[in-house]
RNA sequence: GGACACCGGGUUCC
DNA sequence: GGAACCCGGTGTCC
């Protein structure tokens, strides 16, 4: 079982979206008798994590330069669950879903459909992240390919684990203080960045609203909700709860 | 605030676990008008950090003898916000997490609940770490129930925060794949005496056990149990871990 | 309602 | 760098 798969080819895909959606990648891991091959790609553009684990498979697919037997690799049920069953009844039916509204990403189901149709694929699930050795390849090669994409594309992706912004229009001009829509944390956390979990009533996510933040009153009377870990913030120390 | 408390429990707690998971400890400092006393234990059976944070108020609480209202402090957002608030929602839902996933450790949230309602507390986070004189005793009293459960079962603590390695002896797994009566260990301990804790089904105990395999992803994304006495085996020659 | 993936946040333990 | 744990979300299908 672990020995090399004479004649056929097995490839290991995974996709990646930061956030999500955002910015992504796609990695995969072609392995043919003792050849390895890796590619990886991204975007810049808005795209999902599930448009990503479905660009990874076509990509290497198309990559074969001719028909071979293949096995595919995806933690993403999306993805096997649809080219193994689901584009039957979608080409069938009009490319509707079940609940007869428009399938999404149709352009790259036919593309994998296409691509899988010049080889005789058999499609595997294996479990993301539980330590199988090419899906953590694949993983960080979408990541690889995400970050190449952005500094191509001239935006320098963070150097740790920060947060990749999108290009623009995230953050609207909520300096009124009206809230109103905005169902957006207003904690601030240790990085600095704004928090980006969905608000209580009280403008306040679970985590900031009752633990961490500052607490001390402000010049205009309400709560400082800087989050500090427990305590005041910085510029209220000194301050004690009651 | 350093004054006594009149009619008041002040408990301060903290966990730890060497590593995480793996044999851990916890610590209480109780302190009641004049009086002090410290409480500790720990576990030599693989446990976690979280675990261990949960054990320290448990302990401490079920040893007041009467209702009393009490004051507790931990470092630990796991525990405060899980009794100040995630349990009612769990006892509610049948403990299930957010994600429709069991909650962890239910034994010892229940336990907790249990002990927690004979009495009026109220929960108080600290940042670990942070000077906090009554936090810091707690942490090396959890650090001392750790060692000393270790010690009744036979192993030396490791002086510092290094691991506790066995000799590559234990290499031979044979002369009997039969186990059944030994229930032993068969590793040895860095002072020369032989490991006293239960075996698991491999022949050595959970310490030794994933102290010395060699760890590496097989191609079934199962870790690799070949016992090496440290690093990988011949056929994952060039793995390295994390 | 179910499933998989992808992200954001927090604390502790290493 | 990772593990233990929790909260909050989106992308998609059945």
């Amino acid at each position: 079982m672990a020995g090399e798969n004479p004649g056929v080819v097995e490839i290991y895909t995974d996709g990646a979206c930061v956030p999500n959606p955002g910015p992504g990648g796609w990695g995969a891991v072609l392995r043919y008798g003792g050849h390895e091959r890796e590619l990886s790609g991204g975007e810049v553009e808005r795209t999902t994590n599930n448009r990503m684990e479905l660009m990874a498979p076509i990509q290497a697919l198309e990559t074969l330069t001719r028909p071979a037997r293949v096995d595919v690799y995806t933690d993403s049920t999306y993805v096997r669950g649809g080219i193994t069953g689901w584009v039957t009844k979608w080409k069938a039916n009009g490319w509707l879903t079940s609940e007869k509204k428009p399938v999404a990403n149709v352009d790259l189901w036919q593309r994998l459909a296409a691509a899988a149709a010049r080889h005789e694929v058999e499609w595997h699930w294996v479990k993301g992240h539980s330590g199988h050795p090419e899906n953590e390849r694949a993983d960080r090669l979408a990541l690889a390919g995400m970050h190449a994409a952005l500094r191509t594309a001239g935006i320098e992706p963070p150097p740790e684990r920060q947060a990749v912004r999108p290009p623009r229009s995230f953050t609207q001009p909520s300096d009124s203080g009206m809230a109103g829509d905005s169902g957006q944390c207003r904690a601030t956390t240790r990085q600095g960045r704004r928090c980006a979990v969905s608000a209580r009533p009280s403008g306040l996510c679970h985590v900031h609203d009752h633990e961490v933040q500052c607490g001390a009153p402000k010049k205009n009377g309400e709560p400082c909700a800087i989050a500090t870990g427990g305590g005041p913030c910085a510029a209220h120390r000194g301050y004690r709860r009651s």
